[in-house]
RNA sequence: GAUCCCGUAGCUCAGCUGGAUAGAGCAUCUGCCUUCUAAGCAGAGGGUCGCAGGUUCGAGUCCUGCCGGGAUCGCCA
């Protein structure tokens, strides 16, 4: 987009004469070809700085020359150079400052910023590369939990801005649908199951199974035996087991794509671990031609003794596949498929050794493409306990809390807030447009809650605190965003009737005040916070950054009022208010989250 | 025991990958609804960035060693 090629634009123009014009001029006297060794381009810490920095510290030494005075030398040759078409260059001490020159800001960055917010943020190369990537991934027969969504919305908000960058991403569900569990449910089930239970209340009544069976294993090991035995006849095909376990799996994906919907996630394949089942044999193939596959303790491995870990398990003792092999046989599935560019598997940070192993059983393989397998992991969802200390989740003991459950009950506070208001800030909303509204404001409070944390550490979850909506939370930045459509709403029709056009040119006139222009760079940043996004797999750097614009604009929005008699002010203060609207909605949509028109 | 992650205000967290005086929110205190939505805004107090060394012009950020918390360490996923 547009204020993408300017922010560029600008920052190649410095390095450019750093690399080229300065060259001239400095190296010959200090005989150092590489500027760049010294100088590097960086953010100043508030906007009455700048936009841009040079500090000049590391030069100091080559040109024996104190770092303010360098600072000054450099800012001469930037003032006469192409930089100077866009920016105020100045020095503060050591740096050198960028700050972009206002009839940039309401120039072309406004304008771009104008633009429907479909094109907001968009990057669109000719070629756009495949990104596999795997996230939510529920166990079927499980219940959907809070710690589910980690995943389910890191994943989604990768997704949504792979999409808005130039690439083509894929998402893939990999559904737990094999493995020992199932043949643990289907010995519950056996045991003391019952079909007409099973119709009426569906999952949970599976996880009371599962619960029940995995304290009876720990009374009797045996048991567990039994259980991995009923897996092995699963995987051999054995036709009761198979029709049991093909209800336990249809069941369960019907009820996650409920959750689904209401947090607006597709996949674009429901692809479990089941899937790849029949590519095993190809891959254990593979692996005995490479020579890679041994027998140790009555189990076929591959050993990674060499690398620091344990070895990679292929095939257990019963002969029954493992999640391994399962992860082998779909990684080399879908490079055959995709040709990726980039594989992203988004799951929690427990699993952090086994992917390790995967990775380097592709490469000992000799697929390159292993290299390009990342896993995005995370921590844990962490309650208070009744000690006081935070406790792990755990559906084999019965201790977890469901997802649906907490969005239910964060809607049904965000109704009761509602409904406490004064009648004019709900006024003519009806019971259903109500709901609605709280429906986005409720799932958009724990979906911000959970993407705002960094995703390296735990997150501390207490309802109370998340379902305060006061403060910097998903409502805060909901909040700003109705506000900018409220004062649309409320603008006279010749107002509203206004071109884009004719806002810009309004604005480029009338627009003066910091509050306005600091807000113009503010939302100026929302390229370079994706790319950021994209390079660390951390969406909460987008969180973060629509907090900073809800700010900003909160700031101007009490110090300035945008309908005012001044028809050509208001026309200027109007348009940016649409770029703030335009701005926080795609931010919004990137994350998952969903926009309110009135709350 | 080994490997990895975390430790920043009373609580929950940022800190743009080494730079300008350590920032928010919650909680506490003080102001602001006759101005487009007060789920908001302005302000105050609160810190030896776990501890000790090291690297450097410069360290919350990098390296080493401790201390504390967590995860993982072959037949669960």
């Amino acid at each position: 987009m547009l204020f993408d090629l300017i922010q560029n634009k600008i920052s190649d123009a410095i390095g450019e004469e750093l690399n080229i014009r300065l060259n001239k001029n400095f190296s010959s006297e200090y005989s150092n070809p590489q500027l760049s060794e010294f100088f590097n381009i960086e953010l100043p810490p508030g906007f009455d700085l700048g936009d841009f920095a040079i500090p000049a510290f590391r030069a100091a030494k080559p040109y024996k020359k104190a770092p303010p005075l360098i600072a000054q030398e450099l800012a001469k040759y930037f003032q006469e150079g192409e930089v100077s078409k866009y920016c105020d260059v100045s020095t503060a001490g050591p740096y050198v400052n960028f700050k972009v020159k206002r009839e940039i800001l309401i120039g072309p960055v406004l304008e771009s910023l104008l633009l429907s917010g479909d094109a907001l943020a968009e990057k669109n190369p000719k070629h756009r590369p495949n990104v596999v990537l795997e996230f939510s991934s529920p166990n079927v027969a499980k219940a959907f939990n809070i710690y589910h969504l980690r995943s389910t919305m890191i994943g989604n908000s990768l997704y949504r801005i792979f999409r808005a960058r130039g690439f083509n991403p894929v998402a893939i569900n990999h559904l737990g649908d094999w493995g020992t569990q199932y043949g643990t449910l289907a010995l519950a089930f056996e045991k003391y199951g019952d079909h007409f239970e099973l119709e009426k209340r569906g999952i949970p009544y599976l996880v009371e199974l599962y619960v029940r069976i995995n304290k009876e294993i720990e009374a009797d090991p045996s048991l567990g035996d039994k259980a991995r035995a009923y897996f092995a006849r699963l995987e051999k095909g054995d036709a009761e087991i198979r029709k049991l376990w093909e209800k336990f799996v249809s069941l369960s994906i019907k009820e996650f794509e409920r959750t689904y919907e209401r947090l607006g996630v597709h996949f674009d394949h429901y692809w479990g671990e089941s899937f790849y089942v029949p590519r095993i044999p190809a891959l254990e193939k593979a692996l005995a031609e490479k020579k890679l596959l041994v027998e140790s303790e009555g189990a076929q491995v591959v050993m990674l003794d060499r690398f620091n870990m344990p070895p990679c398990l292929i095939r257990k003792q019963d002969g029954s596949t493992i999640y391994a092999t399962r992860d082998l046989a779909a990684a080399i599935y879908r490079h055959a498929k995709f040709a990726f560019e980039r594989m992203i598997y988004v799951v929690g940070a427990e699993q952090k050794l086994h992917f390790a192993q995967v990775f380097k059983t592709l490469e000992l393989m000799g697929y390159d493409w292993a290299k390009r397998c990342a896993h995005v992991d995370f921590g844990l969802y962490k309650f208070a306990g009744d000690e006081g200390a935070a406790q792990k989740m755990s559906t084999r003991k019965g201790r977890f809390v469901t997802l649906e459950a907490v969005l239910d009950e964060a809607v049904a506070r965000v109704l009761r807030i509602m409904r406490a208001r004064t009648a004019d800030k709900t006024a003519g909303m009806s019971d259903v447009e109500l709901g609605e509204a709280a429906e986005i404001i409720g799932t958009g409070a724990i979906v911000f809650n959970d993407l705002r944390t960094d995703r390296n550490g735990d997150v501390h979850f207490d309802l109370e605190r998340v379902c305060d909506f006061e403060g910097e939370t998903g409502p805060y930045i909901q909040y700003a965003h109705t506000r900018c459509l409220g004062i649309v709403r409320n603008a006279p029709a010749a107002l509203a009737a206004t071109d884009a056009a004719a806002l810009w040119k309004a604005a480029q006139s009338r627009l003066t005040e910091p509050e306005e222009l600091d807000l113009i760079r503010t939302l100026a940043r929302l390229p370079l916070i994706l790319d950021h996004v994209l390079e660390t797999y951390r969406p909460s750097a987008l969180a973060g950054f629509l907090i900073d614009i809800t700010k900003t604009f909160n700031a101007f929005y009490r110090a300035h009022k945008v309908l005012v008699e001044d028809a050509e002010l208001a026309r200027a203060r109007l348009a940016l208010v649409l770029a703030t609207q335009r701005t926080l909605q795609k931010g919004l949509t990137l994350l998952g989250m969903k926009t309110p028109e009135r709350m």
